[in-house]
DNA sequence: GCCACAACTATACGGTAGTTCAACAGAGAA
DNA sequence: TTCTCTGTTGAACTACCGTATAGTTGTGGC
């Protein structure tokens, strides 16, 4: 007794909505297994989707971590634009980073992968140099604020550069071992790096 | 016509020399395509040698990567041993972090590799831990020195703890984009960092 | 010279990688 | 309703993964 509405085989979406969700699957798995885990076979089977979907979306599985790489540089950075009621600028971007959404586990691991996968893959490479570029650029103009404010002279580029990277090797100490490096902690480690150029801010 | 001394086959050599030998070989994959150059076909053919060996002197892939990574360890921190002739202990571990041995494009590549698997891996994880330890120590105790020196209150250790996460985000950011971020913007962004807290040393 | 042992080669095996492709099916247009 | 488009399935393909193992060969002790 054939039902009259039977329950479609699959939901079908707009390449668009299933992009997304694909490339969710992809730094869910990457979140979890790193690069190893970067799989069609367990990409497809998070997303709970056939096999032949991710080289219909995307062309390659190159292609795919392309993406991700894109949506995760977007992710951090949108937190860092729309802020600021009294605080400075610089305040504002600091508590971006330290926040659990951008600083925690999960996420650096997916950074770790990512960066391991920028220095072998060129596609990777020239997304990233512009990225990146922008978001020094960004550091450095919320440093120059203060400094300007503080009637301090300093080179915020340099700090700016070093100010990331300080960020970067505490996120990978917190991801690697998060009880001695909690987001508090590394917060506070930013604020002490700046305190003598900048004073409190 | 049957040569009397015909060529050997293989060299031969003991169960040490060839595990040191198929090391390298991991490192050199490793530093050329991470974790995905880091393959039984791959290092067997950098070493020149046959598929079966790794199994027969490793047991498995794991424990080469294990061992791996305690060699990339071991050389990292030999270099800071035996040194100091008139400098301070810290100027000399700075020195030593930023000398081209240490301080370079596969060096990094192959750390960004392996803290990625830290985070996977729990055999690598217990061996960092022990690691990791030892090497914030002995930067603390560097820190101290100084201090003391200067008769300057800081506190080395939350000092010495972001300061060797800045080192890890400086190597990252050379590996990824070396004409940004070379051994001697490093190390003067380093001595930039402490220089507020301990004066020049 | 011969033996015994360990280093080494060579190949096989089951599993899984990314990609290709023909066929199916949902949804909007006519 | 029927057509058309395209999202989707699922199986097939080649290549390579790590591991296991049988057989070969170099070497040091007798």
């Amino acid at each position: 007794m054939p039902q009259k509405a039977t329950s479609p085989k699959y939901v079908r979406l707009t390449g668009e909505e299933r992009r997304a969700r694909l490339i969710e699957a992809g730094l869910a798995c990457m979140a979890r297994g790193g690069i190893q885990e970067f799989t069609v076979d367990k990409i497809c089977a998070e997303a709970g989707v056939s096999r032949g979907l991710i080289i219909h979306h995307f062309g390659s599985m190159n292609a795919l971590l392309t993406a991700v790489y894109a949506t995760m540089y977007d992710g951090s950075t949108k937190l860092t634009r729309d802020l600021a009621p009294g605080e400075t600028r610089l305040a504002a971007l600091l508590n971006a980073f330290f926040a659990p959404e951008v600083f925690n586990r999960e996420a650096f691991n997916i950074w770790l992968t990512l960066w391991g996968q920028i220095s072998i893959n060129p596609d990777l490479r020239d997304e990233h140099r512009v990225q990146y570029a922008d978001y020094v650029r960004d550091v450095a103009d919320a440093i120059s604020e203060v400094a300007v404010a503080r009637g301090r002279n300093v080179d915020a580029d340099a700090l700016a550069r070093s100010l990331v990277c300080l960020i970067d090797g505490l996120g990978i100490q917190h991801c690697i071992e998060p009880t001695s490096m909690q987001a508090d902690d590394a917060k506070a480690a930013c604020r002490f790096f700046l305190l003598p150029h900048l004073g409190s801010f």
